[in-house]
DNA sequence: ATCCCTGGCGAAACAAACTTGCATTTGGGA
DNA sequence: TCCCAAATGCAAGTTTGTTTCGCCAGGGAT
């Protein structure tokens, strides 16, 4: 929840590129990287959090080691596009848990999902419940990922 | 890194779910929510990091407020799947920083791209660096995120 | 030009969380 | 039953994060 307009300064931009990389990193050493005091690094986080520009602080689990081996990509396309059945499935794909992203999209596809599941038959039984059931979905692609090359929420910033 | 082969039982579940929320909260708070004590929730927390179940803790920044607030999604099919030039491809993506997701798919395309830029030129300018002058791309479909409906990286968890 | 006010910074005191060592308990296997 | 290994809880020590304070620079009004 954005709170003000935020500007962000070249100091602002070189904290957030380490807490991208990692957020333990203690305040001392960011001060020291990027020539400021530890409390200013503080000042400065804890508007960014409040302002929004921090969205959150999470820890990164591996899919694998939690059962979750198999990611999917899935582009979804509707057959109405009324602006109430857009959010109806909006609203579904957000409260599934095996849903990890989900985009609104332009193009050929009207949705493309990112999703996590232990084995081939989970992701059937998925589908069933998003797709077939749903009396909405014209059809859908899927593609299996083989190999996660670069997986991360990482933005690339200025300077 | 995985170091030994790590078996979870419900309490490290139970702290991997808070974490993947807010990995701020105070091993104190995990203590009491999961019945354990700071220090007991501390070494599994370790633990957890060691063998690599928790790949890292990092800040989520709003692309839109470092000026990057076009999401867009790119299938890319390759000319050639040769191994050689497969890794080419991977190697590439890796080394570019606005690619901020990228997958290796069986299915109708190969390479599944989560690109993050300013504005469509810097698309345009991008997909020129990566796509045309590769050689070995044989086409590529674009897709515009308007809505990043839900974003994360979050898995689900058993229990 | 001077005064005042606002905002940001650095230094130090303060509080909180994290880390470590040790004794105890629990569970399995001989 | 006994013993060993692993994990827990408790308590102390250390690091980290937070707050408070005074100072300095920039802007606007008098």
């Amino acid at each position: 929840m954005p709170v003000s307009p935020p500007s962000l300064d070249s100091f602002d931009l070189a904290i957030l590129a380490i807490l991208q990389r990692d957020n333990t990193t203690p305040q001392r050493l960011i001060g020291e990287a990027v020539n400021l005091s530890a409390p200013a690094v503080q000042r400065r986080i804890k508007r960014m959090e409040q302002t929004g520009v921090i969205a959150g602080n999470v820890a990164v689990i591996e899919p694998a080691a939690v059962g979750q081996p198999i990611t999917i990509f899935v582009e979804v396309e509707l057959e109405s596009e009324r602006a109430e059945l857009i959010d109806a499935a909006k609203r579904q794909f957000s409260a599934t848990p095996e849903v990890q992203q989900c985009y609104y999209v332009t193009g050929e596809a009207d949705f493309i999902l990112v999703i996590t599941v232990a084995d081939m038959g989970a992701y059937e039984a998925l589908t069933r419940k998003l797709f077939f059931d749903s009396n909405n979905v014209r059809k859908f692609r899927t593609f299996v990922a083989m190999d996660r090359v670069k997986v991360g929420l990482t933005v690339p910033l200025p300077g």
